[in-house]
DNA sequence: ATTGTAGTTGAGATTAAATTGCAATTAGGA
DNA sequence: TCCTAATTGCAATTTAATCTCAACTACAAT
């Protein structure tokens, strides 16, 4: 059963990094989000023991490494998720109460290969993103 | 037939705004380029006429209008689109070259309406960006 | 366990995109 | 033509992100 942490490690490794306390902070603070972060998020827990560039260069790092991706920016700040372990899936965005819905389409993803195919292009990520007014917002809306 | 700047003048006439020979020439130059540029490209082109905060201002406005679109970043750099008159589409980026090519696929648009409905979420905009290899790029990576 | 060294860290400086304050200017309705 | 709220350019400012560098440390070789 292979860890983050062992992932991780294994990443740093293969290029000649190390596996420091601050790295290993930071790794387990992303996890507990299960979720979606950014950088003023995880800074704000580990401010006592870990500045801000340090941050910045793990988060590359755990990009690099295959553990968390970089979504949808959000007010201007890039913004993260955990992936490690979790199944690809794009997002619906609510744009007024900020809520962020996690979905899963294979039909979609099968189209989307279909269109590489087309265009003799390779894909190696993508990102889609759907904007709009969740459920309650809706209602919320139609009443107002 | 309406055209860009009827719609342009008649959005800022809605909001008790005024149309400006600076506006006026960031709009057709944004047309000019018919396809995706960004703050950089358009002062290159107006810089003798208009400054940055002027153009900032303007293709704020511009959005909230429905001209133009913000697209994916590029390098750091938020990056528009003209879409006025133009069908939608999404966008395949060589992460090689640099080269955008843009794709019409009414099946994935289909499938994202009923992943919507499933929700109960309301869409109002979205964006489907896929990164990756090129056809030239794809084959230049095999051979060297 | 000790040592050597290449990688890492934090603090602050720096970069660069984007926004803002303000005085002078102007669009456009009355 | 006049009036005034909107607009502009400029410079200052904000802010996410990166960089510099001296002190520190992980970790592999001894
Ligand atoms: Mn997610
Ligand atoms: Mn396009
Ligand atoms: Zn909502
Ligand atoms: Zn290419």
């Amino acid at each position: 059963m292979i860890t983050p942490e062992d992932k991780f490690r294994s990443y740093l490794k293969s290029r000649g990094l190390k596996f420091t306390p601050q790295r290993s902070f930071i790794l387990k603070e992303a996890f507990f989000f299960q979720g979606h972060f950014n950088v003023d998020q995880l800074y704000e827990k580990l401010r006592k023991r870990i500045s801000r560039a340090t941050i910045y260069r793990t988060l590359s790092l755990l990009v690099k490494g295959g553990l968390i991706e970089e979504t949808f920016r959000c007010q201007d700040k890039g913004s993260y998720e955990y992936i490690f372990g979790r199944k690809h899936h794009d997002h619906l965005l609510c744009i007024k109460c900020g809520k962020i819905i996690e979905f899963r389409e294979d039909k979609i993803e099968k189209l989307q290969e279909e269109v590489c195919k087309r265009y003799g292009f390779t894909p190696i990520e993508h990102r889609l993103g759907i904007k709009g007014y969740c459920e309650e917002c809706s209602k919320s809306l139609k009443k107002g």
